[in-house]
DNA sequence: CATCTGTATCGACGTTTGTCAATGCATTTC
DNA sequence: GAAATGCATTGACAAACGTCGATACAGATG
């Protein structure tokens, strides 16, 4: 039991910080799923705020729905809100941006391996 | 009920490759939780191949489930394995160190907001 | 050969998650 | 003011998910 046979020097494993891992899987499961992936796609090519009618239409499955998975986006600060009137306009946040052509980035590199 | 007052201008709205945004969903999954994400971090730090009883080590749940995780971040390509005698030996993948920078950038991102 | 060890798989269990129908509320529309 | 509309919330339900204990199996160890 003196020394493990799977590797005969010991490797040097740097603790990671579990706060941050957390962070990142709260952030990766706020996306991990298709229908508010495609909300948030097509908030991101918008350049102007959308409201929550016009998303319901582009998405299949319900109002109620689609306002679910827009505060699941909103509480991971990827999309903000802005209420005038009966209406609720929503914009991609910057981070949202970044998130998502982060992971367009990893998938062309996938395709590309 | 002709023009909806909501955005009085119709939105541009380009359609979106359905299987794209499918094969993106998937990969955040796949990083979607916290012990797979720091069995991913580990293995993106290493140089050298890890073996599995190194990685139990470092992770608070037991060796079947970081086999599990293990074999989702195989399917997702994060992680390639080569056996050698009783041992399995993990390594990170391009994909891999690519996916977790790009969430670590985002993340960054997200505190300077 | 007999035993021990490292890893994967299976079955079960509790939790989380995505979806819907129903409802409530605020504001617009007539 | 009354009806209609846009959005959020609630409660319910099924499916997906993370974890564990038990087991199987292959290869190492003695």
């Amino acid at each position: 039991m003196a020394q493990r046979s799977c590797c005969l020097i010991d490797r040097e494993m740097p603790s990671l910080d579990t706060g941050r891992m957390r962070q990142l899987a709260a952030l990766a499961r706020a996306l991990a799923d298709e229908t508010r992936l495609t909300l948030l796609a097509l908030l991101v090519q918008q350049k102007e705020p959308l409201c929550v009618c016009h998303l319901v239409e582009r998405v299949p499955v319900g109002q109620p729905t689609v306002s679910h998975h827009l505060r699941i986006l909103r509480q991971a600060h990827l999309v903000t809100v802005e209420r005038r009137g009966t209406w609720a306009y929503y914009q991609a946040t910057p981070l949202a941006r970044a998130a998502l052509a982060a992971l367009e980035q990893v998938l062309a590199e996938q395709v590309a391996t």
